[in-house]
DNA sequence: CAGATTAAATTCAGTTGTCAAATTTATTTG
DNA sequence: CAAATAAATTTGACAACTGAATTTAATCTG
């Protein structure tokens, strides 16, 4: 059954406590015992021991020595105020154990235009700072980066009154071609020049180890680790903004294609010689469906200055589209129709059991919500498009910071496990 | 470098010894270690304990131990012939092991039109068994279905000098939408009905453990088993006959959709309310490159009659092509500028580093091959275009009855290991 | 309120899978 | 034939577990 949530809801998950893919627990993938166990406790905010038994599926005589450790070296703590959630109170009551949120420190950034946004995470997912700085839309050096990285470090250890030495990784998003794997800008709208290895780069000058990733899959790991993906072991996210963003998670985990490059959802070919894209091609769906395809009709048929700004633009036809202004009706139609078409393709493929449309465009879903779903349905199989359900769901501006951070936290949480 | 390799060869790779993925020797997947070096032994047909010690990763001492337990269970043997591969003749010679072909046997079986197919293969990979059956196109019920397959054992038992009892697993392969994990065919061009649980159905009948997947997968697990794949760690297999397939490869891992249920590439959507596909829907990547998209512009433009043999109106499409006639010429190079899309999509979300275009269909290409090529670089960023390699590849008609034995040899591998 | 009951957590002896180093085995070279 | 070389095996030690018995901390009952 097809089914839009358009609430917009700020956490997205059910559970207020813990962070983290809650499915991961039983994990084949995961390192160590010791690893899984901390994991599963950081997923579930506290939980008792014999609870983690049963969950990560060892005996009850591992999970006390492996806690112990885990309590010995400061990453664990018990809780003092013992808490039985209701079940008849007989036998010895058990201790919940919580993740030590203080062991370490990470910091989340998202490089953007018009603004840089930053967070300082704690181990258990709580966000000590938040930072917002306004940036120009010009493609700037290297090294311009890097201060706006200092800039936004300085501000934010300052906020959470923490000191630089005390973060363990910084996780940076940057939109565009940026390969998580080898930490190279392929191409960045940010980024003057190419094959930029930016993550080298930042490492260098901050002299803390740093993690990059496109902005698609900062925003999946959003929802993976704070939001409606938690829950799912599978799920896909598709981001419309000034371009079309996808990211997969399959199996607990971000997905990020073969080569650490793919999911380019936004320049899929829908239409053979079809609109052209701002990057060169024809008939991406991009160019039907992003941003600067809506303003760039818009401009042509409603006799609307191109201003150069988009987010007013975008603004102004949407109010004539609210007011009945047919000609702006039509543009967000065709750009509905095409979306069906994109999601189609997403379920054809893929058949995730939740695709979650994020973005802040998405607030002007409204207008053809129900029509998208029903031309997706009739572009998609009945045994994939009856089980697929679609949500919307809108972020406050933090959550491609909150990504990065999701990112960093990850990455501190296998270091710290490997011997 | 896009790279067209048309030369059709029967194994496709190099190296004739073993079978199963090449490089998944040291995969954290694998169970047990014992099944790790079980498997890197069949991957490579025969090799020395020292050099089963360095790709798996563990101690002489454990592969000692491990591989006597191996020919203790007469899973593993010794070779004879000591054979020093070059390298100075120094030193106590190595002794090769080989896995025991005849420890087990499988039964791969292709269900289709016109002919259903069936190989027995031990478990080194060889085929000692084929036998070819052919099958009218109506639509059968599950009862006929399982009287071929037994036809079908019956005949291959028979060629290979074995009987029922030491068969330990049939792997059965079918066309439509079937789940391998639930082992249900929601819809097949060959099963009269929905949602069969074709699975449980043949092996209530069979009294033998059976595994079922769709035949797009079938021939990817084919090139992963003994073609092409074996030395890739990811790639795509798109096949162009009927329908479109297509089947994907993660980390030396059949991909099999987030639910088990995706990889429709020949539903996604290249067009706007465009051609009508046989699934009722429009716009079908199948609906302009399939055999019967073409056929229909055929008896349509051509004014061939429509004889409902697909096969030999494809092949009159081709001789008047190839003799020159514009029309038919006019038709073939349509379907190349739309299987350009297909495979630029293919690019462009998972960017795998190759893609085989595999099935009988592909004899035909050399008309637009070059085209294709150059198209889809138009459609693709260059950064990925350019690693992406495209082969085609054209087997024999057994493939997909070999591809079903490596369904079944794999999930026999496991329930042996599992203690 | 003492003992029975219950359930969580801990202890501990035993198993398993692994490794590193020493040793044995099989072969070539001088 | 002894020295050199390299594969394979043996061995003792260790780390990660498990299962069963035991301890601990609470509630329930008469």
């Amino acid at each position: 059954m097809l089914n839009l949530t358009g609430t917009p809801n700020e956490a997205g998950a059910k559970n207020i406590e813990g962070c983290g893919p809650l499915n991961a627990i039983n994990d084949l993938r995961a390192a160590t015992t010791k690893q899984q166990i901390y994991e599963a406790i950081r997923a579930q905010g506290q939980v008792a021991r014999v609870d983690i038994s049963k969950q990560v599926g060892v005996s009850a005589g591992s999970v006390t020595t492996v806690t112990a450790e885990l309590i010995a070296s400061e990453l664990v703590r018990e809780v003092e105020e013992t808490d039985r959630d209701g079940e008849s109170g007989r036998g010895r009551p058990p201790v919940s154990l919580r993740v030590n949120a203080e062991s370490h420190f990470v910091v989340g950034i998202k490089l953007s235009t018009p603004y840089h946004s930053a967070v300082i995470m704690d181990m258990a997912g709580n966000i000590r700072a938040e930072v917002i700085l306004p940036c120009s839309t010009v493609r700037h050096s290297a090294e311009a980066i890097c201060d706006f990285v200092v800039e936004l470090m300085e501000q934010s250890l300052h906020e959470a009154k923490l000191s630089k030495n005390q973060i363990d990784l910084i996780g940076v998003g940057l939109p565009g071609f940026v390969d998580h794997h080898t930490g190279i800008a392929d191409w960045s709208p940010l980024l003057a020049g190419n094959n930029i290895p930016i993550r080298d780069i930042l490492q260098e000058r901050l002299g803390t180890p740093v993690e990059v990733d496109n902005d698609a899959n900062l925003l999946t790991l959003a929802e993976l680790w704070f939001g409606a993906g938690r829950a799912m072991r599978d799920f896909a996210v598709v981001t419309i903004e000034h371009g079309i963003g996808m990211g997969l998670v399959i199996d607990n985990q971000l997905y990020r294609g073969a080569r650490g490059m793919g999911m380019e959802l936004g320049h899929t070919k829908v239409q053979l010689d079809g609109a052209l894209c701002r990057c060169g091609q024809r008939g991406c769906l991009e160019a039907y469906v992003a941003d600067y395809a809506l303003v760039r009709e818009a401009s042509t048929a409603l006799d609307m200055p191109n201003s150069g700004d988009i987010s007013e633009m975008m603004e102004t036809l949407f109010t004539q589209a609210k007011s009945g202004n047919e000609a702006a009706r039509a543009i967000f139609h065709r750009a509905g129709r095409y979306l069906a078409v994109g999601l189609a393709n997403v379920i054809n493929l893929f058949d995730p059991s939740l695709i979650i449309l994020s973005g802040d465009r998405i607030r002007y879903d409204y207008l053809y919500a129900e029509e998208v779903l029903t031309d997706m349905a009739t572009m998609t199989p009945n045994a994939h498009s009856k089980s697929t359900k679609i949500q919307s769901h809108q972020w406050g501006d933090l959550v491609w910071a909150q990504g990065a951070a999701a990112l960093a936290l990850s990455a501190v949480t296998n270091t710290m496990f490997q011997s």
